[in-house]
DNA sequence: TCCATATTTGAGCGATCGTTCAAAAATCCG
DNA sequence: CGGATTTTTGAACGATCGCTCAAATATGGA
């Protein structure tokens, strides 16, 4: 993990007073993301206009995000899922209740559309929740190894028409 | 990165001969990867049966793989997307050709669904192809945080109705 | 002002990392 | 056999890792 000078060769001890150990300060990174870049982001969902739009715009996003200032660094999310998740149950508890989140936030737009009408009333909105939050990672993933936008929003104008 | 003793404690040196460094192996083992794990995997896309039911098998294949023998592990074309290819041109490389072949891979069982009448010919293969491909990368991210096996394949049950 | 307490500091511990290489052992050739 | 060559060996280098802690400094109260 990379560390700045500031923190561990001139003064680590704060650090460790602070956080138990790189683990914890690890998890506290992790929630504190949660609170500000997620949030943040899930927030787009609620914002008025048709609700198909809204989860257009967030997907636009997404790649625009993946492709330009996150380039290097991706979703944190995404990589503690791959990277920490399966060995360790701390951070994997923490990935799940985001993707929780996130699905959460996909079955509200969902449902605000199929009140407004734009999506029929029968569509199982927590399966399709779950699709979008998993071809949400998917995207994450491809961006990182082909920097094609055009590719990707093709991949989205795919799995929107899966709300239709 | 692991190194079981035997490599680096007794006899490091016959390693560094047979590859340059660690980079070089790695990069080997990428190569060896795509050669076993992903050309089998890829392989069962063409077998004989109804194309549709050939992709349905694929990923019920990855779903099982996922929760079980590779739980731990999980895919290693999908870590190294995520976990070096924004920081290493050749993982970079290596990672986009392996993309690109579960691409053609899908495109090669989606014309023959075509052509057998199972898929209606004006579906764009191209975008398809590439719509499973990162709807499979999607599916090993989630399956990391949860180990839902119906969760999972909801999402394929999603995935694969885009096909229709 | 003076002492007690709290905070800041960075040197440094033991472990492991990626890597090298001299010495020992095995193998080959005449 | 014997000597030259190749291969195997593991000790060890310098860097960095996660982390600790005594000493230096700052701060608070009397």
């Amino acid at each position: 993990m990379a560390r700045p000078k500031s923190f561990d060769r001139e003064n680590p001890g704060s650090l460790y007073d602070t956080f138990d150990d790189k683990h914890g300060l690890f998890l506290e990174s992790v929630t504190l993301y949660r609170r500000t870049v997620v949030a943040r982001r899930l927030e787009k969902l609620d914002e008025p206009g048709p609700a198909r739009d809204r989860i257009a715009a967030f997907f636009e996003d997404v790649i625009r995000f993946s492709l330009g200032e996150g380039r290097l660094l991706g979703c944190l999310m995404t990589n503690s899922a791959i990277e920490l998740a399966p060995r360790d149950r701390d951070t994997a508890l923490a990935v799940a209740a985001n993707f929780a989140e996130v699905e959460s936030a996909f079955r509200k737009v969902l449902r605000r559309a199929q009140v407004a009408g734009e999506i029929a009333a029968d569509r199982p909105v927590e399966d399709l929740a779950r699709y979008l939050t998993s071809g949400l990672q998917g995207l994450r993933v491809m961006a990182k190894a082909q920097q094609d936008e055009a590719a990707l929003r093709s991949v989205v104008r795919l799995m929107l028409a899966t709300l239709d």
